[in-house]
DNA sequence: GCCGGCATCCCTCTTTCGGGGGACGGGAGA
DNA sequence: TCTCCCGTCCCCCGAAAGAGGGATGCCGGC
């Protein structure tokens, strides 16, 4: 199990451990850890935050999956934009809980998830549908939206990348256009929303 | 004791009922009902989350602190913009407490509080002092921030709100003045990561 | 071998932003 | 009272941004 907050790693243990059939064999507080951690003892299953430090919660599933392919990976999320539960099922999860769910919700996902079983709750699956309502940035655009994103004018982030003005100005393009919105504001609200970046 | 993360609270009770002089004496899951249950069992400390569901931690430490100017208020916060640790300070909560921290960091804070001391740790003050050195957003400027947020353009705003677009470039102006920025997006970005706005 | 996507460059034109200034009524406080 | 801040309106002007076209080279898949 891992995550970066020391109050929920003691939560979760509090309320696994309350199943007589559950165990929790590590604790980990980033990705790194966890990926060492799921190595060493092999776990049923392995409870794993996105967002941890040293190693992304996606990054950990990619690792664990690519050296041990039958490992089970249940993930556990808070607010998380649509893109990082998108990027977790593409490397591997099989299920997910929301952080806000009780007891009732995290162990039944727990079991269903450790049987082989999927497990996605309705209003993760309705957010995936909605991210597909908009195509995926490709690397360059990201980069240069979070340029934007820190205030940059297309000539400035032209001088950064080392391209024109024209070709920021083409990308931007192109991004608007995938978020389905008209100005670069509203491309950083909306990416930001949607997890494609953070401030 | 308030949050609204079933895990965070099941979290908290363990390492504070693992101190054999704390007891938690109630839970709740909002800030009504934090309020509510603060007026019912009068309790040494309230440790509240600031970001709840139905009425906010800030709003919930002000009518505690209007109804009981004796209460103790720990307020623990997760990533929290420093304009809500502002908020919540003149709402009058007496420390703070990150959620990453261990328990190591929460007991001594607990502790601290309800004997009538202040608790801040060093990077909380530090945020605080860097708050200081942007001036407060008036309400009507909040209101036009938020509409830029959304993407709108100044003469959509200025029709939205009643007003001439004069008006509404002139509270940009004001805006990123006081925000330390020359251009729209980064006052949206800005505000966000302090929390005046968000998304 | 062709097609599509990516990244790049280029041009034009209209609209919007952003910065500078000036002005006024109203409310809160020294 | 006088002053400061808020919210409002107004003007000018240069610099960006956004929308429309067209074009090239490269790579990977069918």
């Amino acid at each position: 199990m891992a995550d970066d907050h020391f109050i929920v790693r003691t939560g979760l243990v509090a309320v696994i451990q309350a199943e007589s059939d559950l165990t929790v064999v590590a604790e980990a507080a980033d990705g790194a850890e966890a990926v060492n951690l799921f190595a060493r003892h092999r776990p049923d299953l392995a409870l794993l935050d996105l967002r941890m430090p040293v190693k992304s919660g996606t990054q950990a599933i990619e690792e664990i999956r690519s050296e041990f392919p039958a490992a089970r990976i249940l993930v556990l999320t808070a607010f998380s934009g649509d893109e990082d539960i998108a990027k977790a099922l593409r490397a591997g999860a099989h299920g997910f809980v929301l952080k806000s769910s009780t007891g009732e919700g995290l162990i039944p996902a727990i079991r269903a998830v450790a049987s082989g079983d999927a497990w996605i709750p309705r209003d993760v699956a309705t957010r995936l549908a909605v991210r597909q309502s908009y195509e995926e940035l490709t690397p360059r655009e990201i980069q240069v939206l979070r340029e934007i994103a820190r205030g940059k004018a297309n000539k400035e982030i032209a001088a950064t990348l080392a391209i024109t003005e024209y070709t920021v100005k083409d990308h931007l393009k192109s991004i608007m256009g995938k978020l389905h919105v008209a100005v670069r504001t509203e491309a950083v609200t909306a990416a930001v929303q949607r997890g494609i970046i953070e401030l």
